[in-house]
DNA sequence: GGAGTCATGTAAGTTGTTACATGATTCT
DNA sequence: AGAATCATGTAACAACTTACATGACTCC
């Protein structure tokens, strides 16, 4: 990919909110950042080993496995990193490339993406409701304010999936069935 | 990545519009689809090279360059791609990823960030102005009418951006500046 | 004649996914 | 006892980006 080694903070940034396990820190982004986030194993175990052997986090072992944390150079690393011009990765958004060449695919088939793309809008307003309360519920802090404004980024970008999706699938339904 | 080849489907679905060279197929889908897609020339060109090879478009040289045509088993490949379950691939969005721990990167810089995407999405909504106006010119069409449904959906996601830019924006107010 | 655009490719490098492999705890 | 979860890693692989290299044509 050629592109910035945008691991490295998710891991530091996640380690920064409370020292845990690999494990912990991929349930962690899943569960809280899911909607706009997401790392597998075979990133985030070489991505500790490296940072623990550069000095910016701690393995502490505990229970069944590991305990990783910040360190001070870490939290400097993420700073760093934090402050770095971000270097958007190129769109790719599979469903508009499909629609685009809809008239190939034909009305029904389009319908179909479209409508599942809904569904998972609604599935994510649903998940983003249960995120809201949890955040809502913690002690009130700066990083709990953060939370909220990614949690909102999500509402406001599921729901503008929405009303989309109900505007296409009215004009799905005036196409002629034939491509 | 390990992920499907998407790029076939790309360039496919562009040739399906009309013939045109490689040069072309990139400049086409960087201005009408520039918001959801983009393709390199380290891509196109193997990709149109495999395709020829596998009797899915034919090259004819013209003027300077070469004119790539679909063929009827390219035509036939394009639908069957388009047809085939999308694979979405995990979300990666790094303004979220940093503004998540915006706790460490502090206010002020957040706001920058936050201003930079609102931005962005200012200009993509006068490009799609542009791009709709274009479609719209066209004669009325099957695709015309799948075009304008993709241009629809980035005026949505782009006016969402700005809604929740400006109640980020006042949020990002109210933070002390200390981190 | 120089700049900009049109045009085609190759090579290197890397990020990140998927699949494999293994085992300890905990719950039912 | 078996299933699910917690936990840690490695290896193979590929999609894609970036940078490099080259050249024709057109416009000023």
């Amino acid at each position: 990919m050629a592109r910035e080694r945008q691991t490295d903070l998710a891991v530091l940034g996640a380690l920064s909110i409370a020292p845990m396990s690999g494990y912990a820190v991929r349930e962690g982004i899943r569960e809280v950042l899911g909607q706009f986030w997401s790392e597998s194993f075979g990133q985030i175990y070489p991505t500790l080993a490296r940072l623990e052997a550069g000095g910016h986090v701690v393995r502490r072992s505990e229970g069944r496995g590991s305990v990783f944390a910040l360190t001070e150079a870490g939290r400097a690393h993420l700073r760093d990193l934090l402050g770095r011009p971000e270097t958007p990765a190129p769109p790719r958004n599979g469903l508009m490339l499909r629609l685009f060449f809809g008239h190939e695919l034909g009305p029904t088939a389009c319908r179909v993406l479209v409508e599942e793309h809904r569904a998972s809008a609604v599935q994510a307003l649903a998940g983003l409701e249960v995120a809201r309360a949890e955040v809502e519920a913690e002690r009130p802090s700066d990083h709990q304010a953060y939370a909220l404004l990614t949690v909102s980024a999500g509402e406001h970008g599921a729901r503008a999936i929405l009303a989309w999706a109900d505007e296409a699938l009215a004009v799905l339904d005036q196409l002629p069935a034939s491509s």
